[in-house]
DNA sequence: GTGAAAGCGCTAACAG
DNA sequence: CTGTTAGCGCTTTCAC
């Protein structure tokens, strides 16, 4: 009954363990451990017998049976707080994603990303966390009382935001990577005031994130004394994008210039200036913010922008849990506290929209 | 030593186990794990009380542990073989890897995405799968002379396709799940020959992959007599299909109709014909290929198309590998072995474009 | 330097 | 029905 479960090797061909790499190699398991985790303190003579080995058998550690073992799974997590169908249709998460995609292939660190549904209940995300699958999280686009920030911490789980979380104040732990967004937002209001513009319309991201939040108070900031009116809030989508704008003209036909806190959104506001007969910039100026240059934002006049490096920030983002992560692994707990968030600078590019 | 343990709890609060759950309930770790995992065989009075243990206590299951005895992880693996750039732009993939979440998400079944490189090197993705840290894999967009399957083949690897793989004849074992992509394309041409359309020009994916192909060999089926310079072979991306049209048009000015074989490369080349100046469909008649419905394709004419149920057929893909799973797991080779590929149907849309 | 032994947390036979 | 016993494949003290 011992050696009688070569049974299933139908299906999956049985992977040779370390065990049988130490048995043919004539050494121990502890050896062989040595050796596929970098050899340091085993003579170079016996790590290329056991090399050999491994190489013969094609071993390849179990990584079920070493986390269970290290505690550790070289893998994170990417949770972006919205349904997925934003996943895939905002181009700035695409952009995001891609950053951190690259700087974790450079630390044979695994991206596990976890699809919200669209409605925005994370139970899969919460018990894939809770099971204790990864080092660490990543986290996108956070709602106001959103639940994750509580999990995480209850796990004890280390973690990095995308944007500011809303409350993280000056003393919070939270670790994040932020674009400057009051500074970009205030920027481009400036702009369109030397330019000329008086009548200028903003339409924000969802309030209940701190940087649809930021880049309104930019606004605020360059132009104090905005009719009320001038303001729409959106959603981040080019959709939402396009009705707010018809919501802006309806109410004030005589703006003559549009902050849109996102280039998704100034795709939708284009449009519907365009349906309004109206040209671009001479009727209305339109500044955006992210610089996604994406086909979708073709044809229009080329738009300007506040750019931010979204793919640097998403490096950014996985450079800092990666650190932490091997920070505190290495029992170094206070400096893993000691990290400090990162705020990006975002600038203006001026275009023909302008 | 033994019971000096509690040292990291500071970063992470030392999860409780089987044995403290066990404890606390008065009954043995075989009844808590019997219960946890459905319970039957345990009388309800002992169940109860294991429950609360559970809860009192906060455990969660260990899916390391877990995974080293039963050899399941509950988790499969999606491969896009294509650089992360283009998985993020093409509205395709995000539909297919909707339908597949949705359907994962209802048994549990943990979604783990595999982004690819630019440089399309499997290295990352070799060594994940090789692991073994999935039970199975969904593999899409795969060109000729890919080296995945031989490598799933090779590790024992339930796998589904999305889109029939090259070397898939009526005898192999591949499981996948396609487009009628030849019916489709046959229809569309056939549509824009009743419209009495003489020069119509195709658009092409690149030819090294069978949906590409396949809608090619429809076009021909529909337009045996076509003359070869009505023929561009692009790459299933916006800018590529408007090189790809520009090409045309500078080839054969005097094209009356275009098959384009996606409707990402449809939103380039109506973009190419408006810049030459002509009109659609009144100059030439343009039919796609997905029927994305995307906010890319604003603004243009409505594009009649070939429609596919994408997310369906994500869905569909899901579906047979947890049956193929299930079956194999359950000892039930032959039947898993049996299943047999889906080709769902694509029928033609038409709309103001053709 | 290398090996022996102990267990990480769980499930699966097998007794009872 | 429930408990006991053996590991799954790996890392890691601790002796030698």
């Amino acid at each position: 009954m011992t050696e009688s479960s070569g049974d299933r090797s139908a299906v999956a061909p049985a992977r040779p363990t370390l065990q049988e790499v130490a048995a043919l190699a004539g050494v121990s398991r502890a050896t062989v451990s040595r050796v596929v985790n970098g050899g340091s303190g085993v003579r170079a003579g016996v790590q290329a017998k056991v090399r050999q080995a491994v190489d013969a058998l094609g071993y390849v550690p179990n990584p079920a049976a070493r986390a269970l073992m290290t505690r550790r799974h070289n893998a994170v997590a990417v949770v972006i707080a919205e349904p997925e169908s934003r996943v895939f249709s905002d181009p700035f998460f695409a952009r995001q994603l891609r950053g951190i995609s690259r700087e974790l292939a450079s630390s044979a660190v695994q991206l596990v990303l976890l699809l919200v549904a669209d409605t925005g209940d994370y139970a899969q995300v919460g018990s894939y966390l809770s099971a204790g699958h990864v080092d660490g999280v990543l986290i996108f686009s956070l709602h106001r009382d959103d639940p994750l920030p509580a999990l995480v911490d209850r796990l004890g789980l280390a973690a990095v935001y995308g944007g500011r979380p809303g409350w993280a104040d000056a003393d919070s732990s939270a670790l994040y990577v932020d674009a400057d967004n009051i500074g970009g937002a205030r920027t481009a209001v400036q702009h369109l005031r030397e330019r000329g513009r008086r009548r200028i319309a903003v339409i924000t991201g969802p309030l209940d994130q701190t940087s649809a939040v930021d880049r309104l108070r930019g606004y605020r900031e360059a132009f104090p004394e905005a009719d009320p009116r001038l303001l729409a809030e959106s959603d981040f989508t080019a959709p939402g994008g396009r009705r707010a704008m018809q919501h802006l003209l309806a109410r004030c036909p005589d703006l003559d210039a549009v902050f849109v806190c996102s280039d998704l959104m100034a795709a939708g506001a284009l449009a519907a200036l365009r349906e309004s007969g109206r040209s671009v910039p001479e009727d209305v100026a339109v500044v955006g913010f992210d610089d996604l240059e994406a086909p979708e934002l073709w044809g229009a006049p080329a738009l300007s922008t506040v750019r931010q490096d979204i793919e640097g920030m998403g490096r950014l983002m996985a450079r800092l849990l990666l650190t932490r992560l091997e920070l505190s692994f290495a029992g170094r707990a206070e400096e893993a506290a000691a990290m400090r968030p990162v705020v990006t600078p975002a600038r203006l590019v001026v275009r023909s929209s302008s």
